[in-house]
DNA sequence: ACTTAAAGCGGAGGTGCCTCCGTTTATTAC
DNA sequence: GTAATAAACGGAGGCACCTCCGCTTTAAGT
């Protein structure tokens, strides 16, 4: 029960896959992160199997239960939105930039929001799992307003922290429908705050 | 979703049952129990059901999920453990009742313990069951307790709360092989140190 | 190029979940 | 007692889970 947490890298490194497992692998994250956010979390794994084009069998043999699945298409969100905070820092204004990524933050939680029950029991379960992305996630925020601080596009009396506890409300808002248009509210919203009283305001 | 909670009575209250139905009811949630007890929480609905000599349809018609079923054997099996307190007053000398009825306690809580993940879990969804139960517990105590407080068999300077304080450890243990033995052992520790200065020992 | 062992594949099959609905049974009214 | 009717029964059937193992593919050795 204390192992179940998934050493994936370890593995990766200590037995390089055969190509066409590599393969199967890959497709079925792919498949299965498009699965879940379209039926959600409970998604047949017969049907990510079918849809990847590999038996039910190998499906379980590189994920051998739900929750492992569920935790490397997770992964692998969190780590994709962490890594466009690096691209649009170099392709945007600084603060463009932070605004920016705060969108594609809310998208994510989106897609997140119904999972919630099973995803809060899998990331109070398995610990690792929480720290390891939540470390992550504030880590690409830090950066971003840390640039933006810096060059002056936003006020330099706050920190990345302080960012953080400002959108903490989208994770706390109750689901209703309007709740993706309030978030987008509150980005902007922030956004001006921070623009505020900077001491040079975007020149694009 | 909010309305998950079973009103047992409230519905015994305002529908009377038609007498198969009953029976029915009746046998599956006893024969439930023992399947539980025997085979842990995930053991197989439709088991249940042949055992009790009932169709899959009438379980899932009494018990729409699995964890109505589970509360429901849950809540009996309280119930059965604190009618105990009264009887085993009436039988014993109060501080013979209180050590049974402590040992009892032990029992019950034995077997609750390989369960503890999904029971852990329905107890955090469901906090009336938490409430309900765990009031009704520390009510058959006090019971106990003040009895032999009064009476002397046990020292006068502790409550029904010390008590329960004391056997918390029960619950918190590791479930390692030994748990159930310690878990006696504290029991006799316990009534030993209560005993102990207590203004009129037993005289059985 | 060929052999071979290890790695990987896949799907049949056994089991459990849950729903749906035609049949049976208890109850009420006469 | 009998008829009418509402309540309850039960199990077939459809879907998903997961395991097991005979077959296929890869890649390492020659």
């Amino acid at each position: 029960m204390a192992e179940a947490v998934i050493a994936e890298d370890a593995a990766a490194e200590t037995k390089p896959l055969r190509a066409d497992a590599q393969r199967n692998r890959d497709r079925l994250v792919e498949v299965a992160a498009s699965v879940f956010a379209e039926r959600g979390i409970d998604a047949s794994l017969e049907e990510i199997a079918r849809r990847a084009g590999v038996g039910i069998g190998t499906l379980y043999r590189h994920f051998p239960t739900r929750e492992h699945l569920v935790e490397v298409v997770y992964r692998r969100e969190v780590e994709a939105l962490c890594a466009a905070a690096g691209e649009l820092a170099a392709r945007h204004p600084s603060d463009v930039a932070l605004e920016e990524w705060m969108r594609r933050f809310v998208d994510y939680i989106a897609t997140k929001r119904g999972l919630a029950t099973s995803l809060r029991i899998l990331l109070t379960t398995n610990s690792t799992l929480f720290s390891d992305t939540s470390g992550r996630v504030s880590q690409a925020l830090r950066q971003l307003v840390e640039a933006a601080v810096a060059d002056g596009t936003i006020r330099g009396d706050v920190d990345a922290s302080d960012v953080l506890h400002a959108l903490s409300g989208i994770y706390s808002a109750p689901d209703t429908p309007e709740w993706r248009d309030r978030s987008r509210r509150l980005v902007k919203l922030l956004m001006d705050g921070l623009r505020f009283g900077a001491g040079n305001p975007a020149k694009a």
